[in-house]
DNA sequence: TAAACATATGTGAAAATACACATATAAAAA
DNA sequence: TTTTTATATGTGTATTTTCACATATGTTTA
């Protein structure tokens, strides 16, 4: 039911097609939604039906058509309704890697090892492309009207994965102090 | 998918009912994973008909009957196969308060402060409880063999608490600095 | 005295999500 | 020269997850 909110804010600051509002997602809103694209194209179609969004298909001569779409006035009703009045829910999270963490005292020492190392290097990947992303969209922390969300949730993702690496880091010492014993 | 081996993974310390394991998801696993008690069950039962689990029924004189679920050597030996050689799936998350974050730009200054300041009593309370439970069952950083797992999982629950409150506070500055101008 | 909470396990149906696949073309990289 | 990547939007199906509800009883709280 939330990713047509998450859906609606995007479009409320800027038209954007299906392919575009799933890059989008993988840049900026993975701090805190994940979507498959194709649960995307499906949301954006039944929205449509429900005169929340409104779509202008526009030729392309070299690459496919696409369908731009843009917020109704309903549609933001809607999005406003929804941000200050329902009932925030519980967070939910899913991590295969953490999942396994929960279990290292089923395998050796050094294969849980490899397996915080590969995940360092996945979170510090994500943490210099989301530090040069805010340098870019709001160098010195200067955010316009209309981002300061991106700006906030950013910076969160920021956090969360230094954090990550810390922990990450502290978990490899507690293990090696395991695997001299 | 992963479900089950969170299950396995549970019942490979101890056997327990489906309405412990519930409880064992609210207390360590949601640091990392979320599900629905009927979804417990049900995969319970799944299991049970491909052979990974088996279970005996303890009748109650008070409360009602209750099912003991053990892990078998095909559960085990499947458990450890999936940790050693599936490829870790990326994390998947969902939060609502976050996405609101995100669009906090369409709502008053002074009502984005107040889901900051309730989000941050959650995760103090959360954190709370997860530093007693820590000390608890890890006095002084010491851990069983066969916890840890557990004791790094925690840690990172502790963490990543510890990190939320210190964003929060950041991003409620950030709305004072410009609910001032 | 009534309501809520803890114990304990589920079913039926709906909604959300993921997986495999399909289509179509150009440019860039191996 | 073959493969991969980027552009762009989907369908059909399967799996996963949630929601509302059901059952049954003892204790605690308002």
């Amino acid at each position: 039911m939330a990713l047509r909110y998450a859906l609606l804010g995007l479009l409320a600051k800027n038209e954007a097609t299906g392919y575009e509002l799933t890059q989008q997602f993988k840049e900026t809103v993975i701090h805190f939604w994940t979507a498959h694209h194709t649960q995307i194209y499906r949301e954006l179609l039944k929205m449509e039906e429900e005169g929340l969004t409104h779509s202008k298909t526009v030729q392309q001569s070299d690459y496919p058509d696409k369908k731009i779409y843009t917020i109704t006035d309903k549609g933001f009703a809607q999005l406003l309704e929804w941000m200050l009045n329902k009932p925030v829910n519980v967070p939910k999270l899913k991590d295969d890697l953490l999942l396994r963490v929960s279990m290292f005292h089923f395998i050796p020492t050094e294969r849980a090892i490899d397996f915080l190392e590969k995940s360092k290097e996945h979170h510090q990947m994500g943490l210099m492309m989301t530090k040069k992303w805010q340098e870019e969209n709001f160098p010195k922390g200067t955010y316009g009207e209309n981002e300061l969300g991106e700006y906030l949730t950013s910076e969160f993702g920021i956090r969360y994965m230094e954090s990550w690496l810390s922990w990450c880091n502290w978990a490899i010492k507690v293990l090696k102090k395991k695997g001299e014993s």
